[in-house]
DNA sequence: ATAACACCTAGAGTTGACTCTAGGTGTTGA
DNA sequence: TCAACACCTAGAGTCAACTCTAGGTGTTAT
């Protein structure tokens, strides 16, 4: 069974463009083409574009899915190598998790003051009520750089 | 109390390079010049410029921040969209999160797949070993598409 | 047999967010 | 006074990840 770059746009949600460009970076590897050129992807290959999504949504940047892929190719002499690009990864996206909480408290936080500021009619509150002023201190170093 | 650029650069840990493209993209209307054009930045400019990183951490591309700008030297009659803007990124802050979230499990099963095999010395455990072939399933819609 | 259609390649263009260059001005310490 | 230094502007360059254009080929339905 293999599909054409049409049935592929259609499972992945990926435009033709970008796969040949996925291509012609080495993330694809093994689509075969047919005598005129025309490329028949496996279901191999579709294995691979669930991965490269994988990968990319995880952060990875094109040129370091390439080498994970050159690494998978090489085999189980770059075992270490792939353990250490999950590690990292790992790492990262902990800290890009915390990162994210963290944002997602002063924005919050905004949207609390916003809301009762479209109540009554204007932004006072912020400096001027209590509650605000607390919940400013519990969320930032220095609460006054949020009265923007 | 004003400061020069480079004592902002020192401060924010933003480039000069970048100070004066923000400025260019309308992120920072009231930096003062002197008399013979060098900027002179106020506490009310480096308040700014901590609510601009908020935004720019929370995903806002640089027109929205300009935006967001606008509408609070607007006054009083923005503040529904500026609450509408913060109620958004909430949402999309949510969205990112559950997404990362997502993705940290398949990056910690690569890891804990990958420290077994170069434990082990070979992949073939992927899809042979019954622990591992579990855990798939219970993290992937169509887990033979991990074996990647 | 011809028009419509899906596909191909090489290479140019786009977008966002910087980052740097060239050429110049103003201030300050030896 | 003159060299070092921090600053200025306009505009060009960079980078990643696409996205599109131009010009062409191969297949299929009428």
């Amino acid at each position: 069974m293999t599909y054409s770059i049409g049935d592929v746009v259609k499972k992945t949600g990926l435009s033709a463009y970008t796969l040949r460009y996925y291509e012609k970076e080495g993330l694809l590897p093994f689509v075969k083409k047919n005598a005129s050129g025309v490329r028949a992807y496996s279901d191999e290959d579709l294995r691979w574009l669930t991965m490269i999504e994988c990968l990319k949504d995880s952060g990875l940047q094109i040129k370091e899915i390439r080498q994970y892929i050159e690494w998978f190719n090489e085999g189980d002499s770059t075992l270490s190598q792939r353990l250490s690009l999950f590690e990292n990864r790992r790492k990262i996206l902990e800290k890009e998790m915390a990162r994210l909480t963290v944002v997602m408290n002063k924005i919050r936080y905004k949207e609390l003051l916003y809301r009762e500021a479209v109540r009554v009619g204007n932004l006072d509150i912020a400096t001027n009520e209590r509650r605000f002023m607390q919940l400013k201190k519990k969320l930032f170093e220095s609460p006054d750089d949020f009265d923007k």
